[in-house]
DNA sequence: TAAGTTTATGCAAACCTTTGCAACTACAAG
DNA sequence: CTTGTAGTTGCAAAGGTTTGCATAAACTTA
């Protein structure tokens, strides 16, 4: 079973349909780097199916979503990016408000702290698709930055 | 001293110029109810400033926060919305991804882990100005939501 | 107070994302 | 395999926010 029926797979168990465009979106998701902008996937995915629409990735990736299979990073002003969900290895992101990169921090450290706020407030923080933005240790040392 | 002379001296200390237009957005916002939308801050403040205009509104948010005089919020699909900060009382924002309500919660939880996060990563999260999506103590009994 | 420099504003256009609607397609049931 | 229905798609338009550029205003220095 190829990569892309295996996910094509996954999708239908969790109640949506396996359209070509979903198909193929996902394995340009799993098949690029990590992070990547719905425009670069919505240009990877039309040279397999020249139809396609910008808006039918945006409506795909929440759908993605929605089943798990994907994560959405939308980090202040920046464009939301797009990667596979690894079950191995859950994150969450942070990005840097100054030169916009990209670090991962284990689900452990964030899963802990939205526990005792729940605790405290009743409030259930989504803890899964969590992007925190800051300063990189480069950045935080640079003087422009505030 | 008026209340809008007092920020606006506050605004000049802190490297900003003073115009008649960030005085007016910044007690516009000060004036109105808490968490108001550009649009809301925007026609708030041209009834007093005819000419004004929505860009103008975006920026001046934009350097109000560079200031450290607001909050922005900015949750998931919403429009982004505005408060003036108060150093008595620093907090964070909770909103709900079912029904959009805002809850607030105390900085020192969000310090704590930031600082925790930040011994493990070297990443300073900005932990002033957060907004954590989730689901309220209603929405999360509610069966429809995930 | 007048000139010079720097920053902010208004306008229009662009950008990213969402939404309404009609046409189409995947899937379930016969 | 055919049909029916609910979910998807493409298209176009709108919504919210940002940006480039020329003009205008605020602050600095003399």
């Amino acid at each position: 079973m190829s990569c892309g029926t295996r996910l094509a797979e996954q999708l239908r168990e969790r109640g949506y349909r396996v359209t070509a465009q979903r198909t193929i979106i996902l394995e340009t998701i799993a098949h690029m780097e990590d992070h990547i902008s719905a425009q670069q996937v919505y240009e990877g995915s039309k040279e397999r199916l020249p139809g396609l629409n910008l808006a039918t990735v945006y409506r795909t990736v929440e759908s993605l979503q929605g089943a798990g299979m994907i994560n959405m990073l939308s980090a202040g002003g920046e464009p939301m990016r797009f990667s596979l969900c690894d079950p191995e290895h859950p994150h969450s992101h942070l990005v840097c408000r100054e030169c916009g990169s990209i670090f991962e921090v284990e689900t452990e450290e964030i899963e802990a702290f939205a526990r005792r706020v729940e605790k405290e407030t009743s409030f259930r923080i989504d803890s899964e698709h969590l992007t925190l933005e800051g300063l990189c240790q480069i950045c935080k040392q640079n003087p422009t930055a505030s």
